[in-house]
DNA sequence: TAAGATTCAGCAAACGTTTGCAAAGCTCCC
DNA sequence: GGGAGCTTTGCAAACGTTTGCTGAATCTTA
């Protein structure tokens, strides 16, 4: 249906390898030729058939890219920034979302294997390297962003989520706050690892007591945030401060304060992660600690690219940790 | 590297014909081998090359979405809606950022053509049908979603935009108001006609008469609509209402007109549409019209689905304009 | 037991490319 | 004019599958 390199060959009489060379810019091809074979190759609207140079070549031009849920905010312009870059760099990505289940993490990551992609982008919620790697083609390119299971030998860009969290609850500690919640999900065990392991390196800096009552897991969800932070409240447990693991669930928590009747900051100071998008916004007002979302795909997606490109030899895996930022907004 | 066919077929000592038939199920291999090869295949770990079998197959079990901008709130849920059913059918996809731009949608189409993708869903920002079609490889199916160009013979699943337009100035002039502003976007001309004439048609049905003055374009963007009204505004320009063509308009909106001294809704009623996550919140309280994002991302993708299965035998493109919803919240 | 029917397996072509190797054509110099 | 050396081209294999055709082996039936 579509013309191929033979059907080039035949309109001009010559050999399709030649059509081939003559494309493609390799050596070996008068001019004459070379100029002749583009004119039809223009002309016919020939394009090039990308499976079956991937079937010869054995690269297919293709990454993957895996995240929990395109529709939880913080993905978005993660996503963008890695399509942005692979795209410029002439590739195409496939999208996955998980949806939080390691079980559809990982039959993505049998699916882009099946469909030979070159490399894998993944924000995995797998709490150990093996999950993933068992599941993996040998020797294929992998990075891991925002998100990665313990002990991995592959390179990652993501916050240093220890020091954001530390700086949150240093920043509410230096408002004076002393009853510092945290409320987190158990969704992505190593980053609520770290984010936990913040929020006690600053209370233990600070020679403020950890209080284990006061550390709750739910989901990353604004109900959830809602609901945990009312269930604390309405028990009677005392608090000034709540520092939660993202945006989402300080919001709700933020709800939960307010609809209790307690007063945000007067009362309750509250503190989130990531900075999503509506954290900004003038009614809102969150205070939180901002992820470079779109540069961390971009640095995720150009680590990508030097694997890709110096293929075969190996190289020291990159641990890219951006330097987290405090965002002080009303909630504090 | 990773066993092939052949290597099964080697290591059970038959051809790799009988290999292809026995793991496919097809006719004419006994139960025995059957097994065997099923066996061996799996002990090796055996994956099907998708590339290769897209080769010979023609069908690369894999689909193109392009929109404009998935860090805009209104597509996540879209994409999340298209990449669930076609996962589940057994389909990948390629996600696509046109940015808004048509020189980079065309570029896409031409990326995913090679690709040989096996459907490609769109959310077009091109005017003309032909701008698209010339692009496109012969008979590959094609789908529109909530965004597309005039005159289009190919299927389209969207909301009815001038009725929803329609229904929500109506429902600012059941609110008293009589000066309605547009504000709206030249970015997706289709949407935009559309939305003007329910604009218009609701006008002309209350006898309410137009004033040019009070159409304004700009960007999707929130602060395009913040300086836009209050640029409005400033011209001394009455008005007691706002229609704006999405969400992040009508929230530029707001803060604008709330800047300029004026209150929302009793002094300007202000209602957008589209009813991304964030017009719900609490604080925000937008009145829009809604569209059911994630089922118009599975309905085109279910249309997909149908046009893949029942490959060559035309059939009626189907149009499927979704109800929109009038949403009432405190801003009118 | 022989002929025909049926089951199972293999050969080889095909999908659309790239590329190593060999051959053909040309130029040029002695 | 004959070969060396270069440029230009073609042949054919390869990438990993699927599948039509053919042949061998087994089974059925009279």
């Amino acid at each position: 249906m579509t013309p191929t390199i033979k059907d080039i060959a035949a309109r001009a009489g010559i050999s399709y390898a030649t059509v081939s060379r003559a494309l493609n810019g390799k050596y070996g091809v008068s001019p004459r030729t070379r100029e002749r074979v583009a004119a039809i190759a223009r002309e016919m609207g020939y394009r090039p058939n990308a499976i079956a140079q991937g079937l010869v070549n054995r690269s297919t031009k293709t990454v993957g890219l895996i995240i929990p849920d395109i529709s939880n905010p913080f993905f978005p312009r993660l996503v963008l920034g890695v399509e942005d870059t692979m795209m410029d760099a002439g590739y195409s990505v496939f999208l996955c979302n998980s949806n939080w289940k390691l079980e559809r993490e990982k039959n993505a990551l049998l699916q882009l294997s099946r469909k030979q992609v070159d490399g894998i982008l993944i924000s995995s919620i797998a709490a150990r390297a093996e999950e993933i790697e068992t599941i993996l083609p040998p020797r294929i390119p992998l990075v891991y962003l925002s998100s990665y299971p313990q002990g991995t030998a592959r390179s990652c860009v993501s916050l240093d989520n220890i020091q954001g969290a530390d700086l949150a609850v240093s920043h509410l500690l230096s408002r004076g706050r002393r009853r510092i919640a945290f409320i987190g999900s158990a969704q992505e065990p190593h980053s609520l690892a770290d984010r936990l392991a913040g929020y006690r390196r600053a209370l233990e800096r600070a020679a403020v007591p950890l209080d284990e009552n006061l550390i709750i897991l739910g989901e990353f969800r604004q109900e959830s945030g809602y609901l945990l932070i009312r269930r604390l409240l309405s028990r009677g447990i005392l608090l000034d401060g709540v520092f939660a693991e993202n945006d989402l669930i300080a919001m709700g928590a933020v709800q939960g304060i307010l609809d209790s009747g307690r007063r945000v900051p007067a009362d309750i100071s509250v503190i989130g992660f990531d900075d999503i998008p509506i954290a900004s916004h003038r009614e809102i007002q969150l205070s939180t600690i901002h992820q470079p979302k779109y540069r961390i795909g971009r640095r995720a997606a150009e680590i990508m690219l030097r694997l890709l490109t110096m293929h075969g030899d190996s190289h020291p895996a990159e641990h890219a940790a951006l330097e987290p930022e405090l965002i002080v907004r009303r909630s504090t």
